[in-house]
RNA sequence: GUGGACGUAGUUCAGUUGGUAGAGCACCUGUUUGUGGCACAGGUUGUCGCGGGUUCGAGCCCCGUCGUCCACCCCA
């Protein structure tokens, strides 16, 4: 038996179900915000993600489904969705146009080869939304607001934490003093934030070591160093939240992994599914664009875990749908055959091509959750008739098949 | 990449000090002729993850391997 590689799932039945009910609220919600759908290819060359998401990243250090194809080119699956949407979007020379806003929004497969665990999918599915051409807060505000209406569709309790990083500005200054302040307790912190130090000294904030923690708490602090503008912005943020009524934490140790934010990082969390908490995350990355070469465009975006709040996600209650077909012999087997063809045209039907006695038609059709059950027995045969029982009512009603 | 737990029927699991497998659920068929969910009766289902080893004999012990789950790490 071949079963599907390590970390990856199919995708069927409620879990399915479930799936596509996420995406559709989501779309929906992202639609009613001004996003369009863009599909972007799952392969792209490497050196994509390494500009984008960096280099000190785990994802691109370690975690990515890189090979050389047929043609000799370096690629890889991507593990994130923003840089192909970016890299489309500077593609399309849609940089070039300025104070023009764009708005997308994606779903599908990612992918990062890591050990899989609960809520971590060496293929998972995340949807997500990049706003291009905004500098201003407010739509951080409001990209913020849109997530928390996603979830709230989705009958999805959470957490939203929020913090600065800063801009071109403020974060090299504020990188120096903070490697002033740590490069003294050098020799207590752990292995990997001593390695930090060097390659992204911010990435300490963020170790889950307790003991890297203590030694930290005292440590400058990225939001009381921010520059006139990247402070203003996030005062303006806070206070957007507070009047919107949207509740918050600020967390001053909140770094995103990937390199390319910042000023406003956001991540919404769960306390509900286990050590991989996050649900959403994203922010701001105004230089991404000219990282990868297109002019200079403000942009804001996020992405959140299909897998990760499934679980959570409150279903609407399903009802029995649809019609059942079942005949009592070959005949009227063949006969329903036709006639579900042209039902079909605007109802769900399944045909029972087992012809059985009506007691066990009805068992059938109640286990496939059908809202009718249209029966073809000898009787209805010969006068050219169908029964139909209404399952949830227990209506029964005799028509003419050319009626029906 | 590191650590821990676990792989037995479609599924959830049991399996005593080693003696070639069992239960519930599900499924199928019935319970007198055409009325579902309930009940009852009967029935089907297993390379006991895979490969070695120890043994007269291994689901059980040993080694390896693959996989699942959980935590660390990382992140959605």
């Amino acid at each position: 038996m071949i079963n599907a590689l390590r970390g990856m799932k199919d995708i069927t039945f409620e879990e399915s179900k479930r799936f596509i009910y996420i995406i559709e609220t989501a779309s929906k919600i992202a639609q009613n915000y001004g996003y369009g759908y863009i599909e972007t290819p799952i392969l792209e060359e490497t050196k994509l993600f390494k500009r984008s998401v960096g280099e000190s990243s785990d994802i691109v250090g370690k975690e990515m489904y890189q090979f050389i194809d047929k043609g000799e080119n370096d690629v890889c699956m991507r593990p994130e969705g923003t840089a192909g949407v970016v890299r489309a979007f500077v593609q399309a020379k849609l940089d070039r146009v300025q104070n023009q806003k764009h708005r997308f929004y994606y779903y599908g497969a990612m992918f990062r080869y890591e050990k899989p665990q609960k809520g971590r999918l060496r293929e998972f599915h995340q949807f997500g939304c990049e706003s291009f051409g905004e500098s201003s807060v407010y739509e951080d505000f409001t990209i913020i607001s849109m997530i928390g209406e996603i979830f709230k569709a989705l009958g999805i309790k959470y957490k939203l934490k929020i913090n600065s990083l800063g801009c071109v500005e403020c974060m090299p200054t504020y990188k120096e003093s903070l490697i002033n302040f740590l490069t003294p307790i050098k020799e207590e912190l752990c292995n990997d934030c001593q390695r930090r130090i060097d390659t992204n000294p911010i990435r300490v904030l963020d170790c889950k070591n307790p003991h890297c923690q203590e030694l930290i708490t005292d440590s400058p602090k990225l939001t009381f160093n921010l520059c006139s503008s990247c402070d203003s912005d996030f005062e303006k943020l806070k206070s957007l939240l507070n009047s919107a009524n949207v509740n918050y934490e600020i967390d001053t140790n909140l770094v995103r992994g990937l390199d390319y934010y910042n000023k406003t990082a956001f991540e919404f969390v769960s306390d509900e599914i286990g050590s991989q908490s996050a649900i959403a995350g994203g922010g701001r990355y105004d230089r991404l664009v000219e990282f990868l070469d297109g002019k200079s465009t403000p942009a804001v975006g996020f992405a959140l875990g299909i897998e990760r709040i499934w679980e959570l996600v409150k279903m609407p209650i399903s009802t029995r749908e649809g019609y059942y077909f079942g005949a009592m012999n070959q005949e009227g087997v063949e006969i329903l055959l036709a006639l579900a063809q042209k039902t079909r045209l605007t109802q769900k039907v399944s045909v029972e091509y087992a012809p059985k006695k009506l007691q066990a038609h009805l068992k059938n059709a109640d286990k496939a959750n059908a809202q009718y059950l249209l029966f073809l027995g000898e009787d209805e045969l010969k006068e050219g008739k169908v029964w139909i029982k209404n399952l949830e009512t227990k209506e029964e009603t005799i028509r003419l098949m050319e009626d029906f």
